[in-house]
DNA sequence: GCGGACATGTAAGAAGTTACATGATTAG
DNA sequence: CTAATCATGTAACTTCTTACATGTCCGC
């Protein structure tokens, strides 16, 4: 259900083609719900169907603009208010958890490795906080959701220094 | 490919029937990476035709008892040596990013409970901390996975808190 | 006129979920 | 004998990925 919402929820902010949409997946969610042309496409076909969105004008070479139905909004406000339930898979733990498996070098590679991920993620987001204009209230949202990158990686890097540390590298 | 190696991890620790690798998903791996029957069976079958685990024995009712091959386990080995790629993708981020589409109202609300969502599965991890001996080695990934779980809730927990401290709750 | 950006669509397959279906063994 | 547990399998459907396919418009 996820993407249906992240694409009515990116509509909802402003009208769009399937294009533009596309670019605006790849700008603003690349990493927190990535979607595909293809994906896309279908999803917007679906939402149409079931009068969530519509469209508001044709254009050169085909292009259809989307905008939300007021039925999509409410439909979006819904979502966003309800609790989410699905466990999110951890490919990261799994591994933790299968380490045993391999030596113990391997460990201690992984550990070194998950480290320096972590690092180049961290400074990836700071140069983002650095560079942005976070005055604007409409980016709010925009900005904690980078304090939680921030946090995150940071706690990243704390704990894989620890495990090393526990490990005795 | 990750329920691939989570199975093949399992069996290489020790041989087991789907029916025993079922309850080993669901004890041990439930919020790492659950896996239902239906889609455990499939994989055992998969992982039997590439050679990756063999029937070691059969049993009543058509018990049929896998174990990794060598074969297997040297893929184990080099899955988890190899770096992972894909992003994870963050339902909860998702929201974050389309709450300014819901009243301030809901958005305050949303941190309230991400808030208390986080506490209660940073004291239920307390609580595993606190029952379990961790003084045997073999547990050693363990501890630390669960060490994961206690910082990034209580990552989740100030990060919540943070928000609505801007929010102005 | 031609290359690059614009623009949409479909197909095949892997991975995951839910539900259905069937039967054997054992403890009480 | 009968209910719970053991035990495996299949079908239908959704989601996601990768690749293929096609055509238009604009700037140089």
């Amino acid at each position: 259900m996820s993407l249906r919402f992240a694409t009515l929820g990116l509509l909802a902010r402003s009208p769009g083609s399937g294009y533009d949409l596309l670019r605006r997946f790849e700008r603003s969610m690349a990493n927190v719900w990535p979607a595909t042309q293809s994906q896309l496409y279908g999803e917007l076909g679906r939402l149409e169907r079931d009068g969530l969105i519509e469209i508001v004008d044709e254009g050169a070479r085909g292009r259809k603009v989307y905008d939300a139905t007021e039925s999509g909004r409410a439909a979006l406000r819904e979502w966003l208010t309800k609790e989410s339930d699905t466990t999110p898979r951890s490919a990261r733990l799994l591994r933790v958890f299968l380490l045993p498996e391999a030596d113990p070098d391997a460990a201690r590679e992984f550990f070194r490795r998950e480290e320096q991920h972590a690092e180049r993620d961290l400074s990836h987001l700071e140069e983002i906080l650095r560079t942005n204009d976070w005055a604007d209230t409409d980016h709010d949202f925009g900005r904690i959701a980078l304090e939680y990158g921030l946090r995150f990686h940071t706690m990243e890097i704390e704990w894989a220094r620890w495990a090393q540390k526990r490990l005795g590298t």
